[in-house]
DNA sequence: GGCGGTTGGTCGGCATTGTCGACCCTCATC
DNA sequence: GATGAGGGTCGACAATGCCGACCAACCGCC
């Protein structure tokens, strides 16, 4: 792969940089932080701030992540064709099991939420759309790590944080985990990410067979589980819906 | 302001461009739109790929707006102060008016909705945020042109499309309309943007009394409006609601 | 109130870096 | 199998962006 352009690749660390720190930066934090030189930051950060990706603010002259990115994270969703054919299953999906409906993507080293059904009943709920998820711990991640090859690398490369004090950590148990996840089809998290909640979740395919995402549902695990773990009816509708979407998408009957 | 990165400002044409043209694009379609050599538009855009920014269809090598985007979009928002202290007394006007409730700020030449609480009854909503509206016609517009002087010149300076066959296209009229929404606090839009669909909003202003954005509520115009216009407790509760929020943000009392 | 130590921001010389356009390769189409 | 259109590569050239020294404003501390 021929040379990157070095000044873009600058400022996408820019950006990341901005997203990842929690708090506004000042110049000489970003700079400092990439080892480039005032003046170069300055020249990055100027014409980002140009271009509505960045913003400063005028008292203190710091830095932080301008609206621009969110109109372009919006078209992004727009053209995203798995998500649009998603939609209405997903929406029945929440309808049908009462909870929170999920659709998840890869993206570097986690799962890219980008779509969420609200639980019908009408708490108070935030929108997780364009949030990350690790791969290791939660449904979605594990069947994505199971059934993408690509998940499977990225998982494999990175460590297994205990997030909980039931989160698996040992990398042959994980790797039974997948064993399982793939035998069986579909993947589960019983309180693994977050102390009492559960998830669910399937692979969904695109019309060559690839598995391109994966929907699942998420929720406290005294309405999620049973005896036995997760409910059957809440997999069986999960995997419905999984096989509804990669109908969608073109993958045909299986 | 002294030169800005010449890359930079291409590359985010590229994302611009992506992000217009709702389909996927092609390097030759990319590399003749911006009017630049297509190993030029090839590097940018490898580099952009590469960063997650953009993303490659396989197949067909049609290019894409990338992942990184829904992440750093979601970031923006994670920062957004404005939003953050908006949350709970948007949630709360979209509960007790029981309509749609929505947070815009100014952007580029529109407005850019940052938060948005769906409508209390459960029927099926899209969520906007991240998405545009006009400065001429919807109720978050007009309040923040006629209360913001750099969103004045930016509507000043497009041109008042006829959305509806009620929308002010006069530049004259479109004068008045600001000076009415001065004059008493709020502005509203009356089937001006999309037929059968009525707004109001308020200016919510920061620490130091400068407008910062806009709060209001969307919905059907029978339910919104009664014989004299809008009703006269939803105008109510959207100006508890901005002045709520701008206290929140330190702008003290009125 | 002078004074170091911050901070954001600017400027000009240098060579690194990105740009350009010709060229290649693959895949449909005819 | 020729043809054209599309994505992708390469290497020479010079325009471009990079660096580091330099300002100006601000803050807190003797």
């Amino acid at each position: 792969m021929p040379g990157s352009i070095q000044s873009l690749e600058r400022a996408a660390a820019v950006l990341r940089l901005l997203a990842g720190g929690e708090r506004r930066l000042g110049l000489s934090d970003v700079a400092s932080s990439l080892g480039l030189a005032k003046g170069t930051t300055h020249g990055i950060l100027r014409t980002l701030q140009q271009e509505g990706f960045v913003e400063q603010e005028p008292v203190s002259g710091k830095y932080q992540l301008g609206a621009e990115l969110l109109r372009l994270g919006n078209s992004y969703l727009d053209v995203h064709e798995l998500r649009a054919r998603a939609l209405v299953w997903t929406d029945d999906l929440a309808r049908s099991s009462g909870e929170a409906a999920y659709l998840g993507v890869l993206h570097q080293h986690g799962v890219l939420i980008v779509h969420h059904v609200f639980r019908p009943d009408d708490g108070r709920q935030v929108l997780e759309v364009g949030a990350m998820q690790p791969l290791h711990s939660t449904a979605l991640g594990k069947v994505l790590s199971a059934f993408d090859p690509v998940a499977r690398n990225e998982v494999a490369e990175g460590e297994l944080a205990a997030l909980t004090s039931r989160t698996v950590t040992g990398a042959d148990d994980f790797e039974s985990v997948l064993d399982l996840t793939r035998a069986r089809g579909w993947g589960s998290d019983l309180e693994e990410t977050w102390d009492g909640v559960a998830s669910v979740a399937a692979p969904v395919y695109d019309r060559r067979r690839m598995p391109v995402g994966a929907v699942g549902l998420t929720g406290a695990v005294e309405r999620v589980c049973d005896a036995d773990g997760i409910q059957a009816r809440l997999v069986a509708a999960v995997r419905d819906c999984a096989r509804a979407v990669s109908r969608d998408l073109g993958a045909g009957r299986f």
